[in-house]
This record gives C-alpha cells, sequence and structure tokens, in this order.
DNA sequence: TTAGGGTTAG
C-alpha cells in the first residue's frame, strides 16, 4: 500500500487580475452545468494507486452501513481506518445512498489516527447533506469546515458557496466566504466570487449583491456575465426594472445575453403583470435575430404566466410564434388558453385551438373536451365535439361527457331540455334515438351520477323550479345515487330564499343524520333567511349553532339584520342583538356599529349613539372617517355643531383625514342651523385642505343662501361651481330653482327649470309646485296654469301624503276660481289629466283647504 | 357554491 500525502497543498497567491477577454473566454458556464456534475475533485494520481483506493473505497462503503456486527470486521474497519486518505473519504462519501451513514462515516473519518479532511471530503460530505436537504447539518458543516482551518481552493469555496445558496442559507454563505478570507484559507477568485453571488441572488438582496461587486471592482476585476447575472436576477426579484433594463442591455451589448438570462427578465415582466413589456423583449431580441434566447421551455412559461395575468391575447400572438419556431406546444398548454377562452366567452378562438390540436396530432383529454361541450354556445358544435373523442369510452367517461352536455344546456337556457335528458337517462338509460344520446351511449347505457343531479338540481334551482328540483333529490334515494353536500346546500339556500325555512332546518337535520357536516354556507343559507326577516332571536340561536361549528357568520347578513332593524326604527333591538353577537364570541365590525349609530340618531337617541360611539373607542375599535361621519351628521341634526367641530378635530388628532362627505355634513349644518358664514368657511377650508368640493357641497350652500334670503349669493356660487368644473346635476338644478322660489326670485327660477329641460333632466314634482305656488303669489295665474299643464302633459304628481299635495290641492281651486284661467282648469278636468282628488276639491271652499293643508 | 356592508345635497 502507498502512502498517500494527506495533505493537499495549495498556491495561496491565486489573486489575479483577470481581463475581460480572458473571463469571456475561459470561464465555464457556472448557469448551465447542472450542479450535480460540478467536479469535488481534480487529483489525479497513478493508476496503480487508484487502483487501491478503489478497493478500499468500495470495501468502506459495503461494510461501513452495517457496522462491524463481528470481531473480524470490526478488526478490518480499524485496519482500513490506518489506510485511509482525503481521496478514499471523499470517494466513499459519494457512494453512500443514506446521508446519516455518510455523516457517520465522515466523522468515523476523522477520528482515525494521521487523517485530517480535506476541502472535497468537507465539499463532498456537504453535497449529501444538500440532496438529503439537512440544513441544519449543513449549517454545522460551514462552521467546521472554518474551525478545521482546512485550506480551500478557490474552487472548492465556490462549491460549498453554491451548497448553501442552493439551500437558502445566504447568510451562512456570506459568513464561511468572509471567515476563510479572513483566515487566510483561501484567496476567492471570480469564480468563488460568482458562486457568493449567485448564493446572494437565493435571498433578493440588492444591497447585499451590490456591495459584493463593488468588493470584485475593488480588485480591478471586470465583472462577467456570471456575475452579472445574479444582480439581474436580483433587481428583477425587486421589481426594479429600470436597474434590471440597464444591466440586461450591458449584457446584451457584450453579447452575453443567452436564453436563461433571456428567461429571467421576460418571465419577470410577465409575473409582475408587465405582458407587453415582455412581449416586446421578445420581439426585440427576435428583430436582433437572437433566435437561440427564445427556448421553448420560456415560451411555454411565458403562455401560462401570461393567461395567468388576464392577457390570452398576448398568450396566442406566443403560441403563433412558437409554431413559426418549430416548437411544440403541449397538451398543457393548449388546455390552459382554451380554459381562459371558455371562461372569457370567446368560444370561437377555443374551438379552433381545440381543432388546431387534433390536426397537430396532440389528443385532447377528458378535461378539454368536457369544458368544451359544456360552455359552447352553439348546439351545432356540440355532436363534432363528442365524435372526436378517440379515447377510451368508459363507463367513467361517458358519464363525464353526459354530464358536460347537461352542464352545456344549463348554460344555453335549455333547463328542461336538460332535465328531460337526465331524466331520460334514468328511465332507460338511453334507448331514444336522440343523436346526441347515442353518441354518449354508444349503445350502452348512461349512469348518471352525483355530479348529473349537481348540475340539474341547481339549474333547476336558478330557474325556481324548486319543487321539481326537491323531486329529483328525492328519487336519488330510489336509484341509489349517493347525495352531496353541495346538494344540501344548494336547495337549503334556495329553500331560503323562497321562504320555506321550516323545510330547510328538516333537511339540515337529514343531512346530519346522513353524516353530512353541515358547512358554513349551509348555517349561512338560514342565518341569511332569517336576518332577511328581522328575526333577531332565530338569528341568535343560528349564531350558537355556528360557533359550535365553528363557522362564521356573514357579514353582509348581519350587517343586513341591523341595516333592517334601524330603518324600522328598532335601533336599540339592533344594539342588543350587536352586542348578543358580540357575547356570543361574533365581534360585529365597524360598519355594523356604524349603521347602528345611525339609527340611534334617527330614532333621537343622541345620548345612546354617542355612548356607544365612545365604548367603541375605548374598546380599541377605531372608527373610520364613515363612523365620525355618522356622529357629525346625528350632532348637526341635533343642533350640536360646536360638538361636531370637537369630533372633526378629534378625527384630524387621530390621523384620519375627513372626507368631501364630513366636509359636507358640516356645511348643511351650519346652513341650517342659520349660520351661513361658517358654512362658507368650511367650502374654503375644503380649498385649503386640498378636499375638491364636489356638487353636493355647492347645492347644499346654494340651498342654504337661498334660505337666507341671499339669493345673488346663491347665483354667484352657481356660476363659480360651473366654473369650477363642477357640472350641476338634476338635484342641484332643483336645489337653486326651488331656492329662488323660496326668494322669490320667479324670473330666474322659470330660466333654470328652461334650462334643466332643456338638458332632458325631469324635475321632481315639488318643483313644480313651488313654482305654481310663486307665481300665485305673484299674481301670474296665467304662468302658474302653464305649469300646471306640464305637469298634467308629464302626469308628475306629488304623492298624496306629501305636504307638496295639499299646497297643489289648494293651487289648482284658486286657479279654477280665477276667471282668467278657470275655463282651462276646467278643460283639464273634463280630459282627465288631473287625478280626481285634486278635481273634487277645485270647487271647494278656499278656506277649508286652506286648514287642510297648514 | 360563498364577498366588502355603513355616511352627504332638493
Amino acid at each position: 500500500m502507498m502512502f498517500v500525502s494527506k495533505l493537499h497543498i495549495f498556491n495561496t497567491k491565486t489573486r489575479m487580475f483577470i481581463s475581460k477577454q480572458m473571463l469571456t473566454k475561459r470561464t465555464v458556464s457556472l448557469i448551465s452545468i447542472p450542479f450535480s456534475r460540478i467536479p469535488f475533485c481534480t487529483n489525479a494520481s497513478s493508476s496503480s494507486v487508484m487502483e487501491d483506493s478503489k478497493q478500499i473505497v468500495d470495501t468502506l462503503i459495503s461494510i461501513f452501513p452495517k457496522r462491524p456486527q463481528n470481531e473480524e470486521q470490526n478488526q478490518q474497519l480499524k485496519d482500513l481506518g490506518l489506510m485511509i486518505t482525503a481521496n478514499i473519504v471523499e470517494n466513499a462519501l459519494k457512494g453512500f445512498k443514506n446521508w446519516k451513514i455518510a455523516q457517520e462515516f465522515f466523522y468515523w473519518a476523522s477520528k482515525q489516527n494521521n487523517y485530517v479532511h480535506n476541502c472535497y471530503t468537507y465539499n463532498a460530505m456537504a453535497y449529501m447533506l444538500v440532496h438529503a436537504r439537512q440544513n441544519d447539518a449543513l449549517r454545522n458543516l460551514a462552521i467546521e469546515v472554518v474551525n478545521s482551518r482546512c485550506f480551500m481552493s478557490p474552487g472548492a469555496l465556490g462549491f460549498f458557496v453554491r451548497c448553501l445558496g442552493s439551500q437558502g442559507l445566504v447568510n451562512e454563505a456570506n459568513f464561511l466566504f468572509d471567515e476563510v478570507k479572513r483566515l487566510n484559507l483561501c484567496t476567492p477568485n471570480v469564480y468563488s466570487y460568482n458562486c457568493l453571488l449567485e448564493a446572494i441572488s437565493k435571498s433578493g438582496d440588492v444591497c447585499l449583491i451590490e456591495s459584493r461587486l463593488n468588493e470584485m471592482m475593488g480588485f480591478n476585476w471586470v465583472l462577467d456575465k456570471y456575475a452579472l447575472t445574479p444582480l439581474l436576477y436580483c433587481y428583477c426579484q425587486a421589481g426594479e426594472f429600470v436597474k434590471a433594463i440597464d444591466v440586461f442591455n450591458r449584457m446584451d451589448d457584450s453579447g452575453w445575453v443567452d436564453s436563461y438570462i433571456f428567461s429571467i427578465l421576460v418571465v419577470s415582466f410577465s409575473k409582475r403583470g408587465e405582458v407587453d413589456k415582455a412581449y416586446e423583449l421578445i420581439e426585440k431580441m427576435e428583430n436582433q435575430k437572437s433566435y437561440g434566447c427564445l427556448t421553448e421551455k420560456t415560451c411555454c412559461v411565458l403562455i401560462h404566466g401570461f393567461v395567468k395575468e388576464g392577457r390570452v391575447d398576448r398568450a396566442l400572438q406566443l403560441l403563433d410564434k412558437m409554431h413559426r419556431l418549430g416548437y411544440n406546444a403541449d397538451i398543457s398548454i393548449y388546455d390552459v388558453l382554451i380554459d381562459e377562452l371558455c371562461s372569457i366567452k370567446q368560444f370561437e378562438k377555443a374551438l379552433l385551438l381545440f381543432w388546431e390540436m387534433i390536426e397537430l396530432g396532440i389528443q385532447p383529454d377528458m378535461k378539454i373536451l368536457t369544458k368544451l361541450v359544456s360552455c359552447v354556445p352553439e348546439d351545432d358544435d356540440i355532436i363534432p365535439l363528442l365524435k372526436s373523442w378517440k379515447g377510451d369510452l368508459t363507463n367513467k367517461n361517458r358519464t363525464l361527457l353526459f354530464n358536460s352536455v347537461l352542464k352545456g344546456l344549463i348554460g344555453r337556457s335549455s333547463i328542461d331540455k336538460a332535465y328531460e335528458l337526465l331524466r331520460a337517462a334514468l328511465a332507460d338509460g338511453f334507448q331514444d334515438d336522440n343523436e346526441r344520446t347515442k353518441i354518449i351511449g354508444n349503445g350502452k347505457i348512461v349512469v348518471p351520477d352525483t355530479t348529473s343531479f349537481e348540475t340539474i338540481i341547481s339549474g333547476l334551482c336558478q330557474a325556481n323550479k324548486l319543487d321539481l328540483a326537491l323531486d329529483l333529490f328525492r328519487d336519488m334515494d330510489h336509484i341509489g345515487c349517493k347525495r352531496s353536500v353541495l346538494l344540501y346546500n344548494n336547495i337549503i339556500d334556495c329553500l331560503s330564499h323562497s321562504d320555506r325555512v321550516s323545510y330547510c332546518y328538516t333537511l339540515l337535520n337529514e343531512m346530519k343524520n346522513s353524516g353530512f357536516q353541515p358547512t358554513e354556507f349551509t348555517h349561512n343559507s338560514i342565518f341569511g333567511y332569517l336576518c332577511r326577516h328581522e328575526d333577531v332571536e332565530g338569528a341568535m340561536n343560528m349564531l350558537r349553532a355556528m360557533r359550535t361549528q365553528g363557522h362564521k357568520p356573514w357579514i353582509k347578513y348581519y350587517t343586513l339584520l341591523v341595516r333592517k332593524l334601524c330603518k324600522h326604527r328598532r335601533a336599540i333591538e339592533a344594539c342588543n342583538f350587536i352586542s348578543a353577537m358580540a357575547h356570543e364570541g361574533f365581534l360585529p365590525d365597524i360598519v355594523a356599529h356604524t349603521i347602528a349609530l345611525d339609527g340611534l340618531f334617527m330614532i333621537g337617541e343622541p345620548e345612546k349613539a354617542l355612548k356607544l360611539f365612545r365604548d367603541l373607542c375605548s374598546s380599541g375599535y377605531c372608527p373610520d372617517v364613515v363612523a365620525y361621519n355618522v356622529i357629525i351628521k346625528g350632532l348637526c341634526k341635533e343642533k350640536r355643531l360646536l360638538e361636531s367641530h370637537d369630533l372633526l378635530n378629534e378625527m384630524l388628532n387621530k390621523g384620519l383625514v375627513p372626507s368631501v362627505v364630513t366636509y359636507n355634513l358640516l356645511i348643511d349644518g351650519w346652513c341650517k342651523y342659520g349660520d351661513i358664514d361658517k358654512a362658507t368657511k368650511c367650502l374654503s377650508k375644503m380649498f385649503e385642505e386640498k378636499r375638491e368640493p364636489n356638487v353636493i357641497s355647492y347645492s347644499t350652500l346654494i340651498d342654504g343662501f337661498c334660505d337666507s334670503g341671499r339669493p345673488v349669493e346663491a347665483l354667484n356660487l352657481w356660476v363659480e361651481m360651473k366654473e369650477k368644473g363642477c357640472l350641476p346635476n338634476r338635484i342641484a338644478y332643483m336645489a337653486l330653482i326651488n331656492g329662488l322660489c323660496k326668494c322669490r326670485k320667479l324670473d330666474e327660477a322659470i330660466l333654470y327649470l328652461g334650462e334643466m329641460e332643456m338638458k332632458d333632466m325631469i324635475p321632481d314634482p315639488f318643483i313644480y309646485v313651488a313654482i305654481i305656488d310663486t307665481s300665485l303669489s305673484h299674481s301670474d295665474p296665467v304662468l302658474a296654469l302653464n305649469v300646471l299643464k306640464k305637469m298634467v302633459q308629464t302626469k308628475t304628481f306629488p304623492d298624496p301624503n306629501d305636504k307638496n299635495h295639499g299646497i297643489l290641492k289648494y293651487s289648482v281651486m284658486v286657479l279654477y276660481k280665477d276667471p282668467r284661467t278657470s275655463s282651462d282648469v276646467k278643460n283639464l278636468i273634463d280630459k282627465g289629466g288631473l287625478p280626481t282628488h285634486f278635481c273634487a276639491s277645485a270647487e271647494g271652499n278656499a278656506t277649508d283647504i286652506v286648514h287642510q293643508v297648514i
């Protein structure tokens, strides 16, 4: 046995200055070589040594895992321990199938006399740990290699660093790199650095990459493509596309862009939703004749990515390009494209792709076929699709096709046909001569399954044919077809919407007894019914049942209940419901609370509202702008303007930004309070705070000015509003016209009514009433009559409960009595243009009616 | 199979 030196001696002065040319020509492609093929060791010895070593390696691999079972083997292992070299250990390590055994061997070897590990044995061990994903052990090994003070070649360092990087142990890679440098165990070269950069890029840490690159440039090294690729990758990961494109262009100028580098950028564009940018890049490379850059694999990745971003247009263009490049698109590409085209209802394109597949010899699978059958809009397309199936027509496939035909019929609103088809299949398994059923049946019987029932029952429920659905549901038992949770849910939901709630409870019990666990949907279907019907007690009982199952009540339902209660002036009950929910562990959110606050103000309980609001704040809730708005609105209504402003300040202190609504409420508050100047100040404040006033702000203030008898200012504001680009709407016009009437500015009111009608805006009846009333007080019955005729023409009259109803009645009577208008009013009455209740009073006693009105 | 709901002007 030859004695082989156990220590490799390295040249520690390997640091050198490498020119760009040297790098580009000599650097081996780091990226394109699979990790596993990078050699650990280039040590070559004489052939006889290799022979001997090989024998030792083989023996170790064979006996070590078994562990010496007898004295003889034990002795053999001891003897081998005397003979091992780093080379032998390295090769033995590579031979073990189990990482644990390899690790035991590694530590056994290190205890043998005269044996010391070298960098290659460490690397072999690291490699085993990488493949076994033993990150803790790998981390420890990195520390051990430093502690062992073993020298490392720059290449070996690079290898270990890549091992760490591949497992995402970026900090460890940096630690190892810096420690071996500090302890003079290795002088890293460009390759070692590039490995480190690649490892860092796994973490996407742009700063770290940049600082390492600066380090490299400090040695006057020229950065090559393997240094820039990790940088490009990191910029892409960080979404720093400007920088990424810059790096890419630099690489492109040097002719370094290969398919991998190209795919980093282009796939990253796609992932960030920059589909057009990705496509432009593809075209740019194509124009540069860099054909090799766009590989088949990249195309596939991009098509999937484009579709995911909802850009099926670009995906189809790329598919076209693939064809031109002679690449094959696999079935998954067609699957994803057809699926997407169907979901955006571009069925013709989907069908074209389908037939293209067949032409290219790619056999569509059942998933693609059933998708198309179930959603193409034309009946005529179905038969050719069904006939195209060349695969096995097993019972299962037959049922799948049958179900897709049912789905298709329902999608085309032919629920009756679909229902009959299922009934026919249940009756005789298709003995009729319908062409479609013959194809599916192919002379054999189609056996409907649970999905068939789910499809039809869901269709029947949607079409409001609940009883038919229930019959079918009951029939499932007779043919021995298993029900499903989906079916129960669908029917329960449909029953709840048809107000047949007692049957819902029956089915709920039935499903539990049949071993189906109700889902959140099941419970919420019934909970929804109870909320719609303001059944607080029932809703609470359901909540308790839900709590035991860990189900959550849907927000939309419990807010609906709160809203309905408040609308019916049952705000106190709404508050009690909210508390009871909280007591059950379902704390309603700020929206439900806001509705309740509004409800309390509505029933004239401002103190209760304020208490609830303060309780919310102190219990850690953070009321938002809308909640504050509701309180401000309530306080304004109560004429507590100063408190409203206190709340505005409170909002600001909390960092909440008051909305346009907030200011509008305060403007309205001050207007109604009679302090129009304060209201104007609020408008100014909006400009200061860069909260652009809207048409509501202006209308409110215009109304306020008119109420204060200041029509000129109202009209000025009207002009200002239009100058600011804020267009008046129907309500704004009505506010102005009504306001002008209140100020007795009849001519202006008529002017704006004309303007409004020119814009095809139809005013509410009260506007006509206001003008009629004002005209009469201006002693202009003819004008009033004309407006009354307009009302008759447009058939808009105030509701009998509306106060304007009485005013109009009185006006009609006045016009009836006035000789200037009397005959016209009679005429209107005779022709039936005026509702009878106006006619009856026209001849009545004026005083009586005045009493009625007032 | 299921969703986000609440506040402003005549």
